[in-house]
DNA sequence: ACGACCATGTAAAACGTTACATGATTTA
DNA sequence: TAAATCATGTAACGTTTTACATGGTCGT
């Protein structure tokens, strides 16, 4: 099986809920998807020029003279079709690397206080995660009801928010278990 | 900051706790770690030759004449020394990408029926390597007690064994909630 | 004797991050 | 007017997968 470029499914599914410029792409990922997804700018401008040669989006015309240098970009009833087509072919695939279970793993290699210290780091991490996916759920709630991705936003969220909870707690109990 | 590679600390983390040949290390990491790191073939043996080129593993002398093509290692105090420096003095970081929450996130492009069999797919999945888990948690309270790794150990399995239940409810929770 | 698994490795290609480069616009 | 943020992009480098190549050993 040849390598599949996931950066490229990864803008098509976000351009298909609302037209973007690169920059705004970015900042959507890291407010709303980070639980689940990471791009780098050196990811997203070259694909976006690929997305577009190959006609998957294209640029949204300028309406004035104004914002000259802003790419705005839209899905192309093509692109629609390749991400239903690649959402619904391709195989799930697992690439994990957890660098917190590593270090706890591991962890005998760590003197326990900076093993703790880390711990503690990653506690304060998802104590403001949590935080955020609450405004997000609110937000959900309020402004978002009745989109037509509403319910998929709604049962994503919910576990990010488990997660969060579960990470929480067990990060707590490490952080006990090993100042003994 | 510079690109650490991780591959390495991986290696030096799984020979501290047991001298083993490249095939080794990859069923190791399938069978015990799989949860939360991974690593091909392709990565093992290069950066197996790099460790050992750089004195931080050492091939075990062979004590007959068997096993000509068997290259069993073990890690050399430098090596420890360079595991310990990384554990404590790296961040942590998180390069996400959760392809079942990216299918479910913007599942509304699939048809319910394929979201579906995907998310039973992975229920599957999950049921497998729940069972796995108990295996690995039997096996670590009978025969690995008392072992200096094992209350880490025991930290990185509860975690493993919560994580999966939550998937192992959500999933399901998923697959009723796209089926109405 | 056949298949499954053990065992080591390389090469090509693709993927991804980081740092760099540049400049406009907005806000305090 | 200075700082922060918006905005686009490239180049170098390192990482990682996949496919290929080869041959040994073990069980049935």
């Amino acid at each position: 099986m040849k390598r599949e470029n996931k950066t490229q499914f990864a803008l098509l599914g976000i351009l298909s809920q609302c037209e973007m410029n690169g920059y705004e792409i970015r900042k959507y990922i890291e407010s709303t998807i980070s639980f689940f997804w990471s791009e780098s700018f050196g990811q997203i401008y070259p694909t976006l020029k690929k997305l577009e040669s190959d006609g998957l989006i294209q640029e949204v015309e300028k309406t004035d003279g104004n914002d000259k240098k802003k790419k705005v970009y839209r899905i192309t009833k093509l692109g629609l079709k390749e991400l239903k087509n690649w959402m619904e072919t391709s195989n799930i695939q697992h690439h994990k690397r957890d660098e917190v279970l590593f270090k706890v793993f591991f962890g005998r290699h760590m003197s326990p206080n900076r093993l703790d210290a880390q711990i503690k780091s990653e506690l304060e991490k998802n104590k403001k995660d949590l935080a955020q996916l609450l405004i997000l759920k609110k937000e959900l709630l309020n402004e978002w009801a009745n989109h037509p991705d509403e319910r998929f936003w709604q049962l994503t969220l919910e576990y990010a928010e488990k997660q969060t909870k579960l990470n929480l707690d067990w990060l707590s109990k490490v952080s006990s278990a090993i100042s003994d």
